[in-house]
DNA sequence: GCAGTTTTGCTACCT
DNA sequence: ACAGGTAGCAAAACTGCG
């Protein structure tokens, strides 16, 4: 029951940010609650850092009383008993009254007499609360509120202060957000519109209701644009607003233009402008905004991270098409009068948006829940740091002091072991794999960088090859991230088995498994990583050296029972497809080794190159499996993979090579001809680096370098599209900017010796067909 | 100074 | 701004050659 003069209040939280009023520092929790908006203020949680104690802690306290009279700051010292890599220290928890002085305070204090070093000075006001509370973004709490004394201005239908913690509930399903997409249309005179300067011809919007609305420049200028999205946001009050590569473009150029028009871009629950946070991400307090981009560049299955991609990765029927202008092709049909056109194409792409991100939140809204970070970050975060914010929240639930992220130089390690190939055409072959034997493995042998010891004895897991040593007890902090992340997965195909699929219910509890995974997947990269708070350079060695171990020793079972191992790579092999036999291998690899090998797929028919990670096969379904080879990866011309595309398939169905080659010849033929469109012809790289920074001259650096003298600007990250035209000189020297090819003669020649020659000779290598003969083949008249 | 060879830089892939 | 292992292209550097 509520106490007196308090209510109950249930609500999803959408967002969190701290506000310092009258002296104190506040935590606002932003929530969606049965319909409702509301705002909760917490002003009674304090922020706090820790001091690990070297010296007795009736010795320390004395003096850090001292010192804090000299600092004139009312302080609070709590004596407290924490674990530093699973070692017990004495830590005095130091309570201070204000945010902004947590890290100057804790430099101060660190170098008292007695004090080791301050911990935890890092961790923002907002993100303490939710630890130390609970509250967690993305998930239904109920919480005893009161009247708010004193409410801020907020756009929310309630403000109230809370009279207690809020508690966690069970329910997994997120609330109807209201979500809103937007795309700007700013285009510049030539190439990228210029921050600022350029204007925003129009802005297109979409909601949840499907309801489509767009602002558009007249006479009078701009300026009506942008009050119009302003008031239409202020109006509609999304939770959600969604945009592709808004971080990047649109956010930018709107703040860029209202900036230079004076316009305040109050589109904010506060009545304050968007702001730019850590790594670019545009937070827009009280709402969520979210790049759906960056969910595009979390897809390795995407050839092109384009809007249209991602819709039909999704699964999202889409009108029209939502790529195909360039900024470019967009200026030049808006100032040739085809405007409708350029607004069609505009509304289509925030039409399209909107629909993409109500099926992303599905997995954004789980993934927030379960890392800890808020919803408008966790797409933008990196997945080193939402395996870290996971670490954290656990650090604090079992008494573990969060390490310092330090500056340490490069340290490699020996990963996994592949397999050579046995080249040529292998018959009915399966894949033994063994699922997430990196997590398994840490599980098994208590691998943590708490467990890690260097002394020698009893009770230690001593790792092959490397001989890392880890205690076998007590439980390893990674093994309990790993046990707790088991657990749910476990719970949630329990529940997953009783319902129909196609539910809503259903596919919230599969958007968290997939959260689950990628999280638990993630775990052994995140120790290796020498940014990880918890690296440990043994935990991912000796991980790998057992994972080695693995596989040989799987390969030695294999063979035992007389089954012939055609490849293998990490955590697979690739055997003769042998019921009984397999059999027998599994159930001895379960045995011996102790971790579950699981028969993955069939191919009627593998093709391995010479090369390891390049093969292509007919599996048991049916369909054609291609991996590594140049047909699904993106920077060949699509000329060249269609070509390798068409080869493999009838040197796989129908295992006759003269037909491949005589279907080269005639692909050729016609490539030679010119009747192939320029889109074919284009190689997409990505620009890895700042211009200036290329060591080497490139073709697509080249590429890059045109396009910005012509007023393009280029990102890094960004894919360059670039084709090699007729000309004299080194490759690099014959490379155009797509947006600057047309009209010119492409060099078949180069494409044709270069990009699909090649690439159907890798196949018809193993046919006895190698590049030179293959090329005077296609050319013999 | 040149042609052939080796090394380096770079990117994208696999697990 | 999660790991290492791998392939393969083009540019750059190197090597041998009276």
């Amino acid at each position: 029951m509520p106490k007196a003069g308090t209510r109950e209040i249930r609500f999803w939280l959408l967002d969190v940010n701290y506000e310092t009023r009258g002296g104190v520092p506040e935590v606002w929790l932003w929530g969606v609650s049965d319909g409702k908006r509301v705002l909760l203020l917490e002003r009674r949680f304090k922020p706090y850092f820790y001091l690990v104690l070297s010296g007795k802690p009736e010795n320390v306290l004395p003096v850090l009383e001292k010192e804090s009279l000299k600092a004139k700051r009312a302080l609070e010292f709590e004596v407290l008993d924490k674990k530093l890599f699973g070692k017990p220290v004495k830590a005095v928890k130091v309570t201070c009254p204000d945010p902004e002085e947590v890290e100057r305070l804790a430099g101060r204090f660190s170098k008292t007499e007695g004090v080791s070093r301050a911990l935890e000075e890092d961790i923002r006001f907002s993100t303490r609360y939710m630890i130390d509370t609970g509250v967690t973004p993305c998930a239904w709490h109920v919480a005893d509120v009161r009247e708010a004394e004193d409410p801020p201005e907020a756009c929310v239908d309630e403000i109230y202060c809370l009279a207690g913690v809020p508690r966690r509930l069970e329910e997994a399903r997120a609330p109807r957000l209201k979500i809103m997409s937007f795309h700007v249309l700013s285009l510049g005179k030539s190439g990228s519109p210029q921050l600022g300067k350029d204007p925003v011809y129009a802005i297109s919007v979409n909601n949840s209701e499907r309801k489509p609305s767009q602002f558009v420049m007249k006479e009078g200028g701009d300026e009506s644009v942008i009050r119009s999205f302003i008031s239409y946001v202020r109006d509609y009050d999304p939770d959600v607003i969604a945009g592709f590569g808004a971080n990047q473009n649109d956010w930018r150029a709107l703040s860029a233009r209202a900036q230079h028009l004076g316009l305040k871009l109050a589109v904010d629950r506060v009545g304050s402008e968007p702001h730019t946070s850590l790594y670019g991400h545009t937070s827009i307090t009280g709402r969520a905004g979210i790049d759906l981009l960056d969910m595009a560049k979390d897809i390795q299955d995407l050839d092109v991270e384009s809007l249209e991609e991602l819709a039909r990765y999704l699964g999202i029927k889409t009108k029209g098409r939502l790529d195909d202008l360039d900024e470019t092709e967009l200026a030049e049909l808006w100032r040739s009068g085809d405007s409708q056109r350029v607004l069609r194409f505009s509304a289509q792409r925030a039409e399209a948006m909107v629909e993409v991100a109500e099926s992303a939140l599905e997995f954004l809204t789980q993934l927030s829940d379960l890392v800890k970070i808020p919803l408008d970050h966790v797409a933008t975060a990196a997945v080193g740091f939402r395996v870290e914010s996971y670490l954290v929240s656990l650090a604090h639930r079992v008494g573990e002091l969060v390490p310092k992220r330090v500056d340490r130089g490069y340290a490699t390690y020996a990963g996994g072991i592949v397999l050579s190939p046995k080249p040529g055409m292998q018959r009915n072959v399966a894949v033994l794999d063994f699922r997430s034997m990196y997590p398994n493995l840490m599980l098994m042998h208590n691998i943590s960088p708490d467990t890690y010891t260097e002394e020698t004895g009893k009770d230690l897991n001593v790792a092959p090859e490397v001989g890392h040593r880890f205690k076998r007890s007590p439980e390893g902090f990674y093994k309990r991230a790993l046990a707790d992340l088991l657990k749910a997965r476990k719970e949630l195909n329990e529940k997953l088995e009783r319902l129909q699929p196609g539910t809503t219910e259903r596919k919230v509890l599969e958007a968290r498994q997939r959260a689950i995974k990628v999280v638990t997947n993630a775990l052994y990269g995140y120790c290796g990583w020498t940014g990880a708070r918890w690296y440990s350079k043994e935990v991912a060695e000796a991980t790998a050296a057992w994972g080695r171990s693995v596989i040989t020793r799987a390969v030695k079972i294999a063979k035992s029972v007389g089954l012939e191992v055609v490849y293998g790579d990490t955590d697979s092999i690739f055997v003769r497809n042998d019921r009984a036999k397999i059999k027998r291998v599994l159930k001895e690899i379960g045995e011996e080794i102790g971790l579950e090998a699981r028969p993955e797929k069939v191919y009627e028919k593998v093709l391995f190159t010479e090369a390891k990670k390049k093969y292509c096969g007919l599996l048991a379904t049916g369909e054609i499996d291609l991996v590594g080879l140049e047909a699904v990866r993106g920077d060949w011309a699509r000329v060249a993979k269609t070509a390798q595309k068409g080869v493999i398939e009838i040197v796989l169905r129908e295992e006759d090579a003269g037909k491949a080659v005589a279907f080269l010849k005639e692909y050729v033929s016609r490539l030679l001809a010119g009747s192939v469109p320029v889109g074919d012809l284009v190689i997409w790289k990505t620009l890895t680096k700042p211009l200036e920074d290329y060591e080497v001259k490139a073709p697509h650096v080249e590429a890059a370098r045109i396009m910005k003298e012509k007023g393009w600007s280029l990102a890094v990250g960004e894919k360059v599209g670039y084709v090699i035209v007729k000309g004299e000189g080194k490759l690099y020297q014959k490379a155009r900017p797509l947006a600057f090819a047309k009209g010119l003669e492409p060099d078949y020649d180069y494409y044709l010796r270069n990009q699909v020659v090649p690439a159907a000779a890798r196949v018809l290598e193993n046919f006895g067909i190698g590049e030179k003969a293959l090329l005077e083949k296609v050319l013999a008249t």
